[in-house]
DNA sequence: GCGATGTTACTCGGATACTAACTGTCCGAGTAAGCCAGG
DNA sequence: CCTGGCTTACTCGGACAGTTAGTATCCGAGTAACATCGC
């Protein structure tokens, strides 16, 4: 298990399906979106209502109903994502070892626990560090990146699957 | 659970007791160290055998045993530690997702799995950002802080602790 | 025609297994230092 | 004196239970679009 969990990859690649570098709006179902990437549509469903809650999505319910995206992609980072799946969660948990040390015998004195741990504020400039490049990039940034590697027809190729499933959607 | 565990907090602030930033070698047993923290015995005792297989510490077996660092505190960064007990786990683990996907039915182009996935680039570069932060800091650097932080009497009173202890082992 | 009804697909949210990793504990093996008795 | 055995404490390493978080699946509730039927 990682700390980056496997969810915020389905939501990422999930996102970029729906987020047009043009700022195009597209809209989907999760069942398409899921289904379209090979990933179980009850998981990924899950997190779209993490999603949804963070106020990165929009949804529209009842038949022929779906999600699309907030805001611009360019607005929505990947740390948004991280934080609204995975719930802010600490890269490390500090346990105030230092003031447990059998010397004080039950009664820290104030020097101990006064500021941070320096271990713990290292850790926390990780963190940190980790974050702001998970900030610096955008869905629009990562829908560039994959969409100068992607021929130019698969964009439509992806169209037309949808819009296969969507005509066969309510008979 | 966080990403980096307890085994970490635990490695760490045993090193530093025995991290001497004027360099002084200074041995102890994995019993007084722990003790001396009110952490698990066993539980350590399992961190200094990784630490040891890292060589970041240099083990004398027996009676009147212990553990002492293996290089200079200088030389061993928060990294070397993290690493050694936690075992370089990764910070985000790629499943691939991208030549999942439904239209390439079963035989994925080669366009899309050529290079680096872009949110596993992304999370990579996020990861050495991490690690870098560690790297930047060493048991030295530690203990240095540590030490402007604790009156000068600490010092002494460690040391007495922990000789009370020695003139106790055998009987 | 046109409105009421039913069906379908959708998002939401709770409940629940299953799995993997971390944490903590127990125990035996091998090693070396000090003690002590017998020569 | 001194040599061999004994006790003790130490590191090493395997085995294992408890806990927690992530992954996945199932199911019901509420909502909206479309089709159909009755008038």
């Amino acid at each position: 298990m990682s700390h980056i969990s496997a969810g915020v990859e389905y939501a990422l690649h999930c996102l970029l399906y729906i987020a047009d570098p043009q700022g195009k709006v597209t809209e989907a179902s999760v069942r398409d979106l899921s289904e379209l990437q090979g990933v179980p549509f009850d998981y990924v469903a899950k997190l779209f209502t993490k999603l949804h809650k963070a106020r990165l999505i929009i949804a529209t319910e009842g038949a022929k109903g779906g999600i699309r995206l907030a805001k611009p992609p360019h607005e929505i980072t990947v740390l948004d994502v991280v934080d609204a799946v995975d719930g802010r969660k600490k890269l490390f948990d500090c346990k105030e070892i230092r003031n447990r040390c059998a010397v004080f015998e039950d009664t820290p004195p104030s020097w101990a626990s006064a500021g941070l741990c320096a271990i713990h504020s290292l850790m926390i400039e990780a963190d940190n560090s980790m974050r702001a490049v998970l900030a610096a990039q955008t869905l629009a940034g990562l829908a560039g990146q994959f969409g100068r590697k992607a021929p130019p027809e698969f964009g439509q190729q992806v169209s037309r699957w949808l819009g296969d499933r969507g005509s066969r959607r309510i008979p």
